[in-house]
RNA sequence: GGGCGAUUAGCUCAGGUGGUUAGAGCGCAUCCCUGAUAAGGAUGAGGUCCGAGGUUCGAGUCCUCGAUCGCCCA
């Protein structure tokens, strides 16, 4: 029977994933594979992906792995499928991050420091230098988790054709008239004079006692009536332009002491405290609208109409008094309200954070510092109420350690709302993974749209391209045009900072210079499908044939990111979406659901899952440990679980089959026809043709989940089914129609799992198609990721045939669970079991399968039952999706009839499929067959499990007959494990002498045939030979030799 | 403070349109199997399905309120 000659290249006994994974990408690397993958598409439909740009500021971390798969599975899936998936590498270079990493490097925090001491092109020399620092990391890291992009022709948002286009779609935008100048309230840090980031300004938050107070403002029409507004910060009062109230709050008109507060009705207890008040009026917030007031100061010389009271739903009734001082030159809330209301925007405090010349009281004091003057002004003028302090927390500089100013700047919008409803409506088109995010946080997020602030008072970053006399503005939109603008030949300047601010042109007459910002940098990495491409300055149809995406995926906190810019970019220029398909990923966490950050220590570095479990195992393990939008749980311990399953079983499988397949001699078995195979093989044709079919459909819906949970089921059920089962078909001596039906049917299912598995586990997936297919073909594509994706063959799939199995399989879980009751080896045989199922198919399906629940249960015979079988007894459930809806509320007593029935005779009725009456409290229900479920209860005497209507039932008794051909199995599994001690090759044939007594002794002899043949004995107990080796167990002699 | 999501076994997660005995994997315990063997299989323990109301003959599932956690935004 040995065949010297291997087939197929051995398969490890152990899988070692880094190793393969080396292997695979000397592989990958000299084959050229990536590259011949998109040569031999180019013909093909496009799969538009675009690539998020990452900022490559800092090491790629486990949570880019998890984007960088999802981006890596859809391409290889469609490219398989024939489509040509350009996929270009991008870096996002822009932007504060690259900023903070110099300005560290420099010790130097202060915005006009730099620009002092180090100087600005020296300064943006650094940030360019320091944005490819980390790029080889990157490189390493996609290379080695197996994502296929292109990063030798990436882009980088810092290349003067990147701004380039930047600069166009800019003017696009200008001469549409989306590009305005407004206010902006930002956290400002004056001693710096630096606007400060959210993610700074979270940094600075520290509990402090600030003034609380609470101040009269008289009404202009009965002075003797206040508005009792609350602040904590007095020094913005001299900016006051109105008071903002609740429009449905009630507000309460209190007289005390010759004097009439207006206060909002929930705050008098906390304003008045237990002091009896009398309430003479209530009027609702909105009817106080218009009201007019005595200022408080009137330093403003700004023509605008003010000081009057404005409802506004910000207001809360949590502080204070439910009246809101308004200084539109300072708060986000103040501001957007003085915006909606023209009100003038008056600066009581400079950019410096001094408090101006005009203010006499607080003249030149730092802004914090006139809260006294102001509180003392205030209370000699009798227009305090009281004044105490308040602890809250509130933002420093975290660099300087002063308070923050929130101050209305001017800055550079993109009126996006002037485009919302077609920003919603372009989202409409969208298809969201998962799709609540699409109506819920993005389609919240598009509802209450407001207008891209796109301006940054910063050095490195797409400068803006307006120029400006002071007066006029001239947006350019390329840099032939500027060159035509100053008569210069600019095309070999870089468009930095900055050396783009020294450029400067004369038009009638005047002087133009550009204005000092650059670009928000999510405006960059939104500009990415024209930029990419330099459209339109170039590739104008490699641009259309690319937009939109088919595909992108990022991380959740990209909606209001680089999904949003996208979006809107493309809404308002493209009237389109910019992609058609989003996968928008959870974070991923630690093993106890934390954030992972340095700070923490809980940051897990790739590479120690890639060198011990290998990149296959995190890949899968992100793909179907859970749903894409959920957070991600990662250890090592976790994906090692999470994998090693699905890796392992199908190794073991695919090991099995090599080893099998080279023993026996045979290459690729020869194909069998369908109906030439037994049941079972078509049973696991039919199974790998309906994973084809499901797996495709998960993946075109893009749920790797449901594809990689199928993928799972199938190679479970193949290995502990289907090769369990088959086993002795491998092993049968010779050559014969049936053995080759199995290895034909092993071999198709697991290169088509292999197959399947290519865009999951890209490594694993070209391991066993360079072992199993490439090795004996040499005519079959290079490689697994140049092979088409497989085609389903319906007409294989024989559903009826899988249900059918379904119920086999049931019977032997049920005959093990009685046999473990019993407490009877599986090795023992026995004479008879019975089954009893709910059905008559499933009756059938037994049938269909004896000799394989024969051999499994190892029984001698099995008896399919009726519904009479004298040892069962029987209990009724009504079948409640037919009943429930007939009897509604009579649910109740129909359920007591039941249990009242006699059960017997009752499924004697069902059985013969007539309809029976049962009865309780007077009431009758005549009900068919199918209306009750009889479930078998018991079965005395018998060793006997049940579960979902089945019954199977072992008779315990054993015979000597029996007892003896256990032994006998006993002794060959001995004999077994001694050739296997002995060091012995599977296919060696042995001398045997056995010597024992008893029992033993007699199925020694008895099965002596059949241990002979089980054990590939030349004889036994023969002629005598010089053992090589010999064992003794349980009163059981083994001596053996080759 | 607002929005979104989550909460099911010790852990990680499944549980179309409401329906019968809520499942899987891992871990644990017990047992089985033993020529895929540093694998494999079975069984078991372990669940107030976060809580409280409501709709319904019937709620893990639908509605309301609340709790806790996470994310995003103020």
């Amino acid at each position: 029977m040995k065949n010297t000659q291997a087939h197929f290249p051995t398969i490890a006994e152990r899988s070692e994933p880094a190793e393969r994974e080396a292997a695979v990408l000397a592989l990958w690397r000299q084959g050229h594979i990536f590259e011949k993958s998109l040569a031999q598409t180019k013909d093909g439909l496009r799969y538009t992906f675009y690539e998020g740009p990452p900022t490559a500021n800092g090491r790629p971390g486990v949570h880019h792995v998890l984007a960088r798969a999802f981006k890596d599975l859809y391409p290889r899936f469609w490219t398989m499928r024939g489509h040509y998936v350009e996929r270009k590498a991008g870096w996002d270079t822009h932007g504060l991050p690259v900023e903070h990493e110099i300005e560290k490097e420099l010790g130097i925090l202060d915005k006009s420091r730099i620009e002092a001491e180090v100087g600005v092109a020296e300064f943006t020399r650094r940030c360019r230098e320091s944005v490819y620092r980390y790029v080889g990391d990157w490189n390493r890291l996609t290379e080695r988790m197996g994502y296929w992009v292109d990063l030798d022709d990436a882009y980088f948002t810092l290349t003067n054709s990147y701004i380039e286009t930047v600069w166009w779609l800019f003017k696009q935008l200008w001469e549409r008239g989306f590009v305005a100048q407004d206010y902006k309230s930002v956290p400002y840090d004056p001693r710096i004079g630096a606007t400060l980031s959210d993610h700074e300004v979270a940094q600075g938050y520290r509990e402090v006692d600030d003034p609380s107070v609470f101040v009269r403002f008289r009404r202009a029409d009965d002075p003797s009536t206040s508005f009792l507004a609350w602040t904590t910060t007095p020094w913005t009062l001299p900016a006051n332009m109105a008071l903002a109230v609740h429009p449905d709050v009630t507000y309460c008109v209190v007289e005390r002491e010759g004097e009439k507060l207006i206060v909002a009705e929930p705050l008098l207890k906390k304003v008045f405290r237990d002091e009896p008040v009398q309430v003479v009026d209530r009027i609702r917030g909105a009817a106080l609208a218009g009201v007019r007031y005595q200022p408080l100061y009137d330093y403003c010389r700004d023509a605008k109409d003010r000081y009057y009271v404005i409802p506004a739903s910000f207001v809360t009734t949590e502080d204070g008094t439910g009246i809101v001082h308004v200084a539109p030159a300072y708060g986000p809330d103040d501001l957007a309200l003085g915006k909606s209301r023209d009100l003038p925007i008056f600066y009581s405090v400079d950019f410096t954070g001094h408090v101006v010349p005009e203010i006499d009281i607080a003249a030149g004091l730092f802004f914090k510092d006139a809260d006294q003057p102001i509180m003392v002004d205030l209370q000699q003028r009798g227009l305090m109420f009281r004044r105490e302090t308040y602890r809250h927390n509130y933002p420093f500089g975290w660099r300087t350690d002063d308070p923050l100013l929130y101050i209305a700047k001017t800055a550079w919008f993109v009126r996006t709302t002037m485009r919302k409803a077609e920003l919603i409506a372009n989202n409409d088109k969208i298809n969201w993974y998962p799709e609540t995010i699409k109506y819920g946080r993005f389609g919240n997020w598009l509802e209450n749209n407001v207008d891209w602030a796109v301006s940054r008072e910063r050095f490195w970053g797409t400068p803006i391209p307006l120029w400006t006399d002071g007066k006029e503005y001239v947006c350019v939109g390329s840099v032939a045009e500027l060159s035509k603008l100053t008569g210069h030949d600019l095309s070999q300047l870089d468009l930095h900072r900055p050396a783009i601010d020294d450029v400067t042109f004369t038009k009638e007459d005047r002087v133009y210079r550009r204005i000092p910002e650059v670009l928000d940098a999510w405006f960059d990495s939104g500009s990415m499908p024209y930029a990419q491409f330099h459209y339109p300055f170039e590739n104008e149809q490699l641009f259309k044939r690319s937009f939109p995406a088919d595909f992108i995926a990022e991380a959740v906190d990209q909606t209001r990111g680089w999904f949003y810019s996208l979006h809107a970019i493309a809404t308002l220029l493209f009237d389109s979406p910019a992609y058609k398909n989003v996968i928008c990923l959870g974070h991923v966490v630690d093993a106890r659901g934390e954030k992972m950050s340095k700070s923490r220590g809980n940051v897990l570095d790739p590479y120690a899952i890639f060198d011990t479990l290998g990149a296959d195992a995190l890949r899968w393990y992100f793909f179907t440990g859970s749903p894409p939008g959920e957070p991600k749980r990662i250890s090592v311990e976790l994906v090692q679980d999470g994998s090693h399953k699905l890796i392992n079983t199908l190794w073991n499988t695919a090991r099995f089959f090599t080893m099998n397949a080279n023993a026996d001699g045979i290459g690729v078995p020869a194909d069998v026809a369908l109906a030439q195979r037994t049941d079972l093989d078509r049973w696991a044709m039919s199974g790998c043709e309906m994973l084809t079919a499901e797996v495709t459909a998960f993946l075109e819906r893009y749920d790797a989940l449901g594809a990689g949970r199928a993928i799972e089921r199938f190679v479970d059920d193949l290995s502990n089914w289907y090769v369990r089962l088959s086993r002795d078909r491998f092993w049968r001596s010779g050559a014969s129609a049936d053995k080759q039906a199995a290895y034909r049917t092993l071999y198709e299912c697991l290169t088509r799992v292999t197959l399947l598995l290519a865009p999951f586990t890209p490594f694993l997936a070209e391991a066993l198609y360079q072992q199993l297919i490439r090795s004996v073909d040499a005519k079959a594509p290079e490689s697994v990721h140049l092979s088409p994706w497989p085609a389903s063959h319906a007409e294989a799939i024989d559903a009826g045939l899988l249900q059918t199995m379904g119920v086999a399989r049931q019977a032997v879980d049920l005959g093990r669970q009685a046999r473990a009751t019993a407490k009877i080896k599986t090795r023992q045989p026995l004479a008879l079991a019975y089954i009893r199922t709910r059905t008559a198919s499933d009756d059938a399906a037994i049938e269909r399968f004896r000799d394989l629940v024969l051999e499994e249960l190892n029984v001698k015979d099995v008896r399919v039952v009726g519904l009479d079988a004298t040892f069962i007894e029987y209990g009724l459930r009504p079948n409640l999706p037919r009943l429930g809806p007939r009897y509604g509320k009579q649910m109740a007593a129909l359920r007591a009839a039941l249990a009242a029935a006699d059960a017997r005779a009752v499924a004697a009725a069902v059985a013969a499929g007539t309809p029976f009456d049962v009865r309780a409290d007077g009431q009758s229900f005549t009900l068919e067959p199918d209306d009750v479920l009889v479930d078998s209860k018991s079965a005395q005497g018998f060793a006997f499990a049940e579960g979902e209507g089945m019954l199977v039932a072992l008779d315990t008794r054993i015979s000597r007959e029996l007892l003896l051909e256990g032994i006998a199995r006993e002794v060959v599994r001995a004999v077994q494990d001694a050739r296997k001690q002995a060091g012995l090759d599977v296919s060696d044939r042995i001398h045997l002498r056995l010597e024992a007594g008893g029992d033993t002794a007699e199925a020694i002899a008895r099965f002596q045939d059949y241990i002979k043949q089980e054990t590939l004995a030349l004889e036994l107990n023969g002629a005598s030979f010089t053992p090589a080796f010999s064992a003794e167990t349980d009163g059981l002699g083994i001596k053996l030799s080759k």
